[in-house]
DNA sequence: TCTGGGGTCCTAGGACCC
DNA sequence: TCTGGGGTCCTAGGACCC
């Protein structure tokens, strides 16, 4: 599938996670080059050494995103500032959105695109936002975005004013809420620069062709499993439970995990794990997809 | 069109306990 | 024989994000 797009083929309709067939249809004349993911992390590391020079925590989200809690008498400047620091010391050019939380720099970022600066603050939240669709907010997806539909709600305006005892509901005593405060601008949490360990670790992989093979998945699923353990061990971690991941066509889904006796980071205990995990699929049926995860103590 | 790989967080339901 | 209410923990699945 396409990992990512120029703004060239997306004027064409091309997007990330769509599949390579479909987008060369849509744009013939596109390039399509490999990805590189050591090249991706280079530069990124290039980007956050700029913005770890500015004051204020720096909380990055992803390769190409980080958060800065910073203020300045006047923001639109600042965020310019930092802008041309990053083109001139890495020849990278980003977006920057301003806001008073971390939504409302989120979203603005986005309206900043591509090479723009945004100011989104509770003064134009609602001229730019009210009738916007609920998707438009971080954290509604296109599924919540349908069942809001269902209620009745399509704007983010719309959510800002839905009854409580509705959502909840509808979402859960804890999200339903939570959506209607995004739809207002509002988020509480602040801009952290101590990085949460990782709950967990794991690798997975898609056959380009469906195998039905027990030997030849029982080899994948060992050496994921041997994988996984390795790069947790490299990371001074435990695995605490493995979860396996099976997916059939067409995109059928399932998970089990095991609980292991104690943490552990032993190949043989993790892929021993899996394995058990792995016996409680139907073995009669072609694998798409195989992966196994760790859970970290 | 037919759906990658790496993650995080939330929810529902069941088991279990007092 | 049929059964409360409160709580915790575990598991599987799903939604979302980059």
């Amino acid at each position: 599938v396409v990992t990512s797009a120029s703004y060239e083929a997306r004027a064409h309709g091309v997007h990330a996670a769509m599949p390579l067939s479909l987008a060369a249809r849509k744009c013939p004349e596109a390039a399509f080059l490999p990805s590189d993911a050591d090249a991706y992390r280079r530069a990124s590391r290039e980007v956050m050494q700029v913005l770890e020079t500015l004051p204020g925590a720096l909380e990055p989200a992803g390769w190409d995103e980080a958060f800065l809690a910073a203020s300045a008498d006047d923001p639109i400047a600042f965020a310019r500032s930092i802008q041309a620091s990053v083109l001139e010391q890495t020849g990278l050019w980003c977006s920057v959105g301003i806001g008073e939380n971390k939504l409302q720099a989120k979203i603005a970022s986005g309206l900043g695109k591509p090479r723009g600066v945004f100011h989104l603050t509770r003064d134009n939240w609602n001229d730019v936002m009210a009738v916007r669709p609920p998707s438009a907010l971080w954290g509604i997806g296109k599924k919540r975005e349908k069942m809001l539909a269902r209620l009745g709600v399509r704007t983010v305006a719309a959510l800002a004013s839905a009854h409580a005892a509705d959502l909840a509901a509808e979402f859960g005593d804890s999200l339903g809420p939570q959506m209607r405060r995004l739809a207002r601008g509002e988020y509480d949490d602040p801009v952290s620069e101590v990085r949460a360990p990782a709950r967990s670790h794991g690798r997975e992989i898609t056959f380009e062709r469906d195998v039905s093979d027990p030997e030849a998945l029982d080899a994948e699923l060992a050496r994921l499993a041997r994988r996984v353990a390795a790069e947790i061990a490299e990371q001074g971690r435990f695995a605490r439970r493995i979860v396996v991941k099976v997916r059939y066509a067409p995109f059928d889904t399932h998970t089990h995990g095991v609980s292991l006796a104690a943490p552990a980071t032993e190949p043989c205990l993790v892929e021993r794990a899996a394995f058990a995990a792995f016996a409680v699929f139907p073995r009669d049926r072609p694998v798409r997809l195989l992966g196994v995860r760790a859970e970290l103590a």
